[in-house]
DNA sequence: TGAGTACTTCTGAAAATGAGGATAACCCTC
DNA sequence: GAGGGTTATCCTCATTTTCAGAAGTACTCA
């Protein structure tokens, strides 16, 4: 048979129903804790439960295109903010009955670090939508099998910070070293010593930048003005961050 | 709507014909080079060209599961062989248009890592299939984004080997420190230190088990035996083992 | 003005690294 | 069975990196 044959004779309708969706762990930091962003859902299956943001991929839409769309339905983001808003995928999930619609539905999970954000807008499908801290979602029952999402975000946020230098992604163009540790902290959930985070930080090479100038005031209780960095353009961090006390 | 009268008027033919396959980057190490499984292609589309092993996900087949049926159909591997390969998912791709079909495919990519395997077995999808050293494969033009595939197989190997134990799944069950230097050797594609190599293995905690034993005879061309170890329960390297030159 | 806070720098000990040499066990060939 | 080349393993030593704590200082708040 020849190819162009072939595909004339191909009966798509042979095959099982099947989906496609991209579902966002979308984290970031408010108040030195980590927060996701969850929606209450308005529409069955799971009305009224929480869920991760996300929907079916559109028709003659990539991957990463249609992550960043619902990353900007869900956030209200505009585009320029999504350039600072690091976005990567993370992982498939297809486990046959993960969703109980008459279809099977496989999502393609993405993982997205953003800067303070503010309150997200509830969209068309959502009651609700709301930053969680993260500890607050141990207790909480997700729609569909999105606490092993989310749980699978996190744990590559966790990773991601030691050897790459996304931890920039979640604080303003311009930050202080001390800002930049609490984002480390409260990833990692652990405290890190001040003096030596400061030095490693500004011996990896390409990780900040310096601007030349320091913050208006300084802290909140006391103590100097720090000076402002910038991100660099490293891509990977050497050498790396490691996490302490990971035996 | 109640969500059961929901669920019956759903209509899934009102969604367009989607399908989802795995493709498996399975890497070995033959002749202190790294090798990929490739296949020729016995049906449209792409007849007759090389492409990664792969095929469709079977309807009530969880995806890691679609993966380790197409490793075995593959390979030939029984599941005790199967126990000491090391099986991951790598990453969904899913461009309109990746495959020519008229339906829409999206594939979940997989990444094996395995011992010296014998010569694959054609299954009735293939006319061929070979091992081919992973220098080889930049001049060949692959079926469908299968290149790009293999590329973010290889470089996820690259990086893995950094940090995880991955190397002692190319290696027996017993291996001794030099063969676990020519498999980074050959992941990596560059010399070693191998005094420092060796140094290091042993430094870090769990990486590998000492048995007690030896080789039965020193190398091809000389030299005493050689140490055998086994895999430790380490899941991840502390220290290490960082590439060298890599600025 | 004084007390407290926290950014930044410094110090000395401990650990890891890189390059090379030394030793001994082993293979092969003559 | 002697000798040369090969390789696993160990050792040394200079260099770099890491860690923990202390010190200095610039600021805020009362």
């Amino acid at each position: 048979m020849e190819e162009a044959e072939w595909l004339n004779s191909y009966e798509p309708r042979d095959y099982p129903p099947v989906g496609v969706t991209v579902d966002l762990v979308i984290l970031t930091i408010r108040d030195k804790e980590l927060h996701v962003l969850l929606i209450e859902r308005g529409q069955p299956p799971f009305e009224g439960e929480w869920a991760l943001p996300g929907g079916f991929v559109l028709n003659d839409e990539d991957l990463p295109d249609a992550a960043a769309r619902e990353l900007r339905e869900e956030t209200g983001l505009t585009q320029s903010d999504l350039d600072r808003v690091h976005l990567e995928q993370l992982k498939t999930f297809g486990k046959p009955g993960r969703d109980p619609r008459p279809l099977r539905v496989y999502t393609v999970a993405y993982l997205a670090f953003a800067p303070r954000l503010p309150e997200p807008v509830a969209d068309t499908d959502a009651k609700n939508a709301a930053w969680i801290p993260l500890a607050a979602t141990g207790e909480m029952k997700l729609a569909f099998d999105h606490s092993e999402i989310l749980a699978a975000g996190v744990e590559r946020a966790r990773d991601k910070l030691e050897y790459s230098p996304l931890a920039t992604r979640f604080v303003g163009p311009e930050f202080t070293i001390s800002e930049l540790r609490t984002v480390y902290e409260a990833v990692w959930g652990e405290q890190l010593h001040a003096a030596n985070f400061h030095r490693k930080v500004l011996s990896v090479r390409n990780f900040v930048e310096e601007t030349g100038r320091t913050t208006e005031r300084g802290g909140e209780r006391g103590g100097p003005r720090a000076r402002l960095y910038r991100p660099g353009d490293a891509t990977q961090l050497h050498p790396a961050l490691l996490r302490p006390t990971t035996e």
